[in-house]
DNA sequence: TATTGTTATACTCTATAACTATA
DNA sequence: TATAGTTATAGAGTATAACAATA
């Protein structure tokens, strides 16, 4: 039963077995997500990338770069990127331990760690609000079975 | 408590705030899935995006292109790049319908439809397959919970 | 020799704006 | 005038490969 469009009522056209699959579901929901993901950390002229470098970096004083791009699952050359940037925010310090001289240690400037702050609390609220029609319970179930895909 | 690496036993490192945001734990588990998704659809030469464009078009018999690009959530010139890839590789045919010949009407050719045929039962082994570690009912609760969320 | 950070470069994806043909 | 599709172009994001410094 395949339905013809109606032009006169420009319902939302089916989505076939799209609905079905929990990849898709994922990617529609990141979708609504970002729009207010993007407005929460404009205020710091911050992307979802940087505030995720910044914010492993404050919770791994003194890590390397190479550590962090494998945490965050990118390349090498992308760290350097978002760490140009962060450096030159002041939000991060790059220095050259004398154990390795090869490697940068990480480590968050006083201004970072305030700006991190607020940032994180406005990041929370960000999650509450996209979450505001799932109660407690619902979102902790939704965070743990997320946790078990893939 | 802030913990320093232990370079003799390179534990993953703490993630901060990270953990408790639904974005976020949205994010890795597409990433998760993503490995296994395009091996899935490399067997047909195609894209997460060229197979939701051939799903949708199949649900949508004679459809218009600005209506794919809205469902799809890009802009009108991202679906002729992928309009172009699927008609190259005979899925999918373009006509200009007589009642407006400005617009083109969208239709799967028989290879078309038997390739997304032969897709969608893979793409539905791929989902069972990324969601193995969850029970029927708690598959379905992640979809209901994520159409909920943003 | 191997590894770290860096640079240069290219590729993918997507958006914006201008163009054409129809309405 | 306004709209549909197309084209050209540019930007963001990320990857690969080559390089210098260090191990």
């Amino acid at each position: 039963m395949t339905d013809r469009q109606d032009p006169g009522a420009p319902a939302l056209p089916a989505q076939g077995a799209l609905d079905e699959l929990v990849g898709y579901a994922l990617r529609r929901a990141q979708l609504r997500l970002y729009e207010d993901l993007h407005a929460t950390l404009a205020r710091w002229q911050m992307t979802p990338a940087r505030f995720s470098a910044l914010t492993v970096i404050g919770a791994n004083p003194g890590m390397k770069a190479t550590t962090l791009a494998d945490v965050l699952g990118i390349a090498r050359s992308g760290v350097v990127v978002l760490l140009n940037g962060l450096q030159g925010m002041g939000y991060v310090t790059r220095s050259a331990p004398d154990s390795d001289r090869r490697t940068v240690a990480l480590d968050l400037t006083p201004a970072g760690r305030a700006a991190l702050a607020e940032m994180t609390e406005a990041m929370h609220a960000h999650d509450r609000h996209v979450t505001r029609r799932l109660d407690p319970l619902e979102r902790q179930t939704l965070l743990s079975l997320l946790a078990r895909v893939g």
